[in-house]
DNA sequence: ATGGCGGCTGAGAGCCGA
């Protein structure tokens, strides 16, 4: 089984990239992020014509979360934190007897000690208590997605610039470790990697060519499904596309 | 140092992202 995780940034303008990179890499589920269209929009028939169901919980010009998935029985199990009446559409659950997929677009943060910082580290906090539920039930869990925070110093091109900044600061790193300490491992740090690896670049002053980066996007697995992971690495190729998303996608095999 | 770019809406310029 493979699995993905891409923050599209516009699925409208990103479709095409999208089916294309799939039919290069039949992943068997991936989660998508940002694809900033309301559901009467979404592109089933294009899915489905390259052989994936998808489910999506959208709106109209921000945020957006859907996973398209292959021989699976996956329903929508939420699209929101417990409790939540969030109308930021950030959240995808969907499951079937044996595995549960938890699709996340975290909010961003704006800047340190703002309002949208504040909204953050709350919604990372009720995060928490709703990964912490579901690990009660499901034994098979994956939590993927855009998660907004470099966790580590590897995973930030000079994180002296980057301390104590939005993505990287200690409050949202200690969030991403609370997650870790529920039983989630992230199967990127499973392997040795190459230096210098990211999965965001910012679009303004050449980010991506001068591989100024962070790896923000995770693929997370319960301990049970980590001792099955015999692989995960950011796929770059469509961040060097012409118009392509700020992200990569990232990839994480398993075997029974 | 501040702004870079790109997508969105709605038909401007401003919001938002990370």
């Amino acid at each position: 089984m493979r699995v993905a995780t891409w923050n599209v940034n516009s699925l409208r303008v990103r479709g095409p990239q999208v089916l294309d990179w799939l039919a290069a890499n039949p992943v068997d589920i991936i989660g998508l992020q940002e694809t900033k269209l309301a559901d009467a929009d979404f592109p089933v028939a294009d899915f489905e014509a390259a052989g994936y169901q998808v489910l999506f919980s959208g709106q109209k010009t921000y945020n957006g979360v859907a996973v398209a998935f292959r021989e699976r029985a996956f329903t929508t199990r939420a699209t929101a934190l417990p409790g939540s009446d969030d109308p930021q559409k950030r959240v995808l659950c969907v499951a079937d007897d044996d595995l549960c997929f938890l699709n996340l677009y975290i909010p961003n943060g704006s800047e340190v000690g703002s309002d949208k910082y504040a909204y953050k580290l709350d919604w990372l906090n009720r995060l928490q208590a709703y990964v912490g539920e579901l690990r009660q039930q499901y034994r098979q869990l994956i939590v993927v997605g855009d998660f907004n925070i470099a966790p580590d110093d590897r995973d930030v091109h000079d994180p002296d610039e980057w301390r104590g900044k939005v993505l990287f600061s200690e409050p949202e790193k200690q969030a991403f470790r609370d997650l870790t300490a529920l039983g989630l491992i992230d199967c990127y740090r499973l392997f040795e990697q190459p230096a210098a690896d990211f999965s965001w670049w910012d679009y303004r002053a050449n980010g991506f060519k001068r591989n100024r980066g962070l790896r923000i996007d995770h693929i997370l697995a319960s301990q049970a499904l980590a001792r099955q992971c015999v692989g995960c690495h950011i796929d770059k190729a469509p961040r060097g596309l012409e118009r392509p998303s700020d992200h990569a996608p990232v990839v994480a095999e398993f075997e029974p």
